[in-house]
DNA sequence: CGCCTTTGTGTAACCGGTTACAGATAACTT
DNA sequence: AAGTTATCTGTAACCGGTTACACAAAGGCG
């Protein structure tokens, strides 16, 4: 690897020079621009990021962290990050917390001592310790804080939309699914989803489940059903669990949406692929990430008048697990 | 944030001294010790990874380069690949490439930049120049180079597989979709396929597609039914472009698994919860990611003995869109 | 024409670690 | 007891960039 102390001798002048012409800031002379350029060329040079961030006392990384790249949901986020943040010269660094605090300290820890000049989070100890004492610009997402900017969707507008949904369409004995209690964006969507049926004038019963997992997601849905055999409408914590929950239903040869209406939650790729299509509250994931991509970014350039938050709006998807509208209603 | 300085100050030792203790080789006397760290601890400092980093000439960052973390294939590749690289203190960079050359250049030139440890690659362009002239252990993932050791499941034995599956199972009139043909693991499934059905005594079609995307799917499946509409057995690319197959098929009223078999390929999470559930040939992708991960890490620590090629097993996941096997046979 | 500003370039300090080398003392050897 | 080796610690060079500062030459201005 060439240094520019080989492309500063190659082209007969001093680092600084060469410096200059890589950042393009100060004089330098056509002439020996010309000279800097050639000689880097030929040497194939590129400069050595490491160095460079040790004397700005930053580097050019940008710190995500997720819960799970696993879960669907994600890669959609991490992508639109990915998008933005590489269009203004910045590479990530992932870490995966699993929602454990101690492995979201370490990642942290990681990120810094790496001197990332920013830190993308969607996990839920926004107002951990960690974080407070940040001097770092830091973007929650899909998660709320009171301390740092934070781009997501409305959760309880989204429950609520998911609740009314169903009502609307007939449903009378409505099974409301309640996400892991632990994961904020979840216990929103039941809060809005809850408060919608308390409102309204139907029966309906909470099933409560621990994790996005799909293992978990297929057993939850077997539980229900022996519950709930009842059940005429089921509002699903996410779209992964209302699959499952599609799943296990046909198989016990409920027709849907006749006899069961079903909605799901984030909209991911796979719910317009099963059958029936899977209706839905739409979260616009891939947009959610360059949101937060671009107002980390904003921070980063300290920038002034800075969004404190950006909620992005969440829409019914109506798809083939609902009935239409009563027209007539 | 505190420096080595001002740790060895407030232990009043010299840096060196501090050094040791941190790296915990050299002599360090037991007395010095416990005030380093005693001052370690009351000055809450923590290494600063890059002025490490440009010293050792090397960081503890592996880069991670994927074809686009969307595909619901690479989630669990890189999950492997994290839990793995993380237990032996490595973070990963991670890039998408959208098989895009340039991209990947990109990609890989900064990752060098950042003075990367190692290298993980699941991108086509194996035998590039990108990769060739690399002064640094690459390890290529679901791909295969002959100059770069790689982790790969035998997509050729996957399509036979497939193929077999279809052929004992009693479908006569069988169509094999082609994946991309720059993806060299789909042209793999694509070939074992193909030979299989050669050798069999059914009737086949070949029907092209361009890619993955989820939209693509779609229409690639409409297209199948109005092409062949006799067709009653599908061997798949993928399971995504499977799914939406299936979609398709109930959509039209098709009976699965009794008018037409469907296979996939991979074994994606959502397999198991589409209805009927996918049969399909399963690629152990988490555990890819680890082999990978592990051999990678071998070859940083410049081991003996290193494999040039793992090959994990792939195997037929048996669900309803298949039927059961005719014990007649 | 003398003074000030702009342009062009080099020297060397600096970022925060690691380590080669040297020097000092203590512990073994024969 | 003298020589050898092990233990402990510090000084300073080094990694490869960036930039403050200095200096020189050229151009602009009253």
């Amino acid at each position: 690897m060439a240094t520019i102390r080989d492309v500063a001798e190659q082209a007969g002048v001093s680092v600084a020079t060469v410096s200059r012409v890589l950042n393009d800031n100060g004089y330098v002379g056509v002439e020996t621009r010309k000279r800097v350029m050639g000689a880097i060329k030929s040497l194939n040079y590129s400069p050595n990021e490491v160095a460079r961030s040790l004397y700005k006392r930053e580097s050019r990384l940008i710190g995500l962290l997720l819960p799970d790249i696993t879960n669907p949901f994600f890669p959609q986020l991490a992508r639109g990050i990915e998008d933005e943040v590489n269009r203004a010269g910045f590479r990530l660094l992932l870490g995966n917390s699993d929602e454990e605090a101690t492995k979201e300290l370490e990642y942290i820890q990681t990120f810094l001592q790496n001197q990332v000049v920013g830190l993308i989070s969607a996990t839920n100890n926004t107002d951990n310790e960690n974080y407070t004492n940040l001097d770092l610009p830091v973007v929650f997402l899909d998660r709320v804080s009171k301390q740092h900017p934070s781009v997501y969707a409305d959760g309880i507008e989204g429950g609520r939309l998911a609740a009314k949904a169903l009502v609307e369409r007939g449903s009378k004995r409505i099974t409301l699914i309640k996400g892991p209690g632990h994961v904020k964006p979840a216990m929103d969507r039941f809060q809005g989803a809850l408060a919608e049926l308390s409102a309204a004038e139907v029966d309906f019963s909470v099933l409560s489940t621990s994790s996005y997992a799909f293992d978990d997601a297929r057993k939850r849905a077997e539980e229900l059903f022996e519950k709930h055999s009842d059940t005429d409408g089921v509002i699903a914590s996410n779209d992964i669990v209302a699959i499952a929950i599609l799943h296990e239903a046909l198989r016990l040869g409920r027709r849907i949406p006749e006899d069961l209406q079903l909605i799901g939650y984030d909209d991911i790729p796979f719910s317009s692929l099963s059958y029936p299509s899977l209706s839905t509250i739409r979260q616009p994931a891939y947009e959610m990430g360059k949101e937060a991509a671009k107002l980390l970014i904003r921070m980063i350039r300290k920038e002034k008048e800075i969004d404190q938050t950006i909620q992005l709006p969440v829409t019914l998807i109506e798809r083939n697990t609902t009935r239409k509208v009563d027209p007539n209603a």
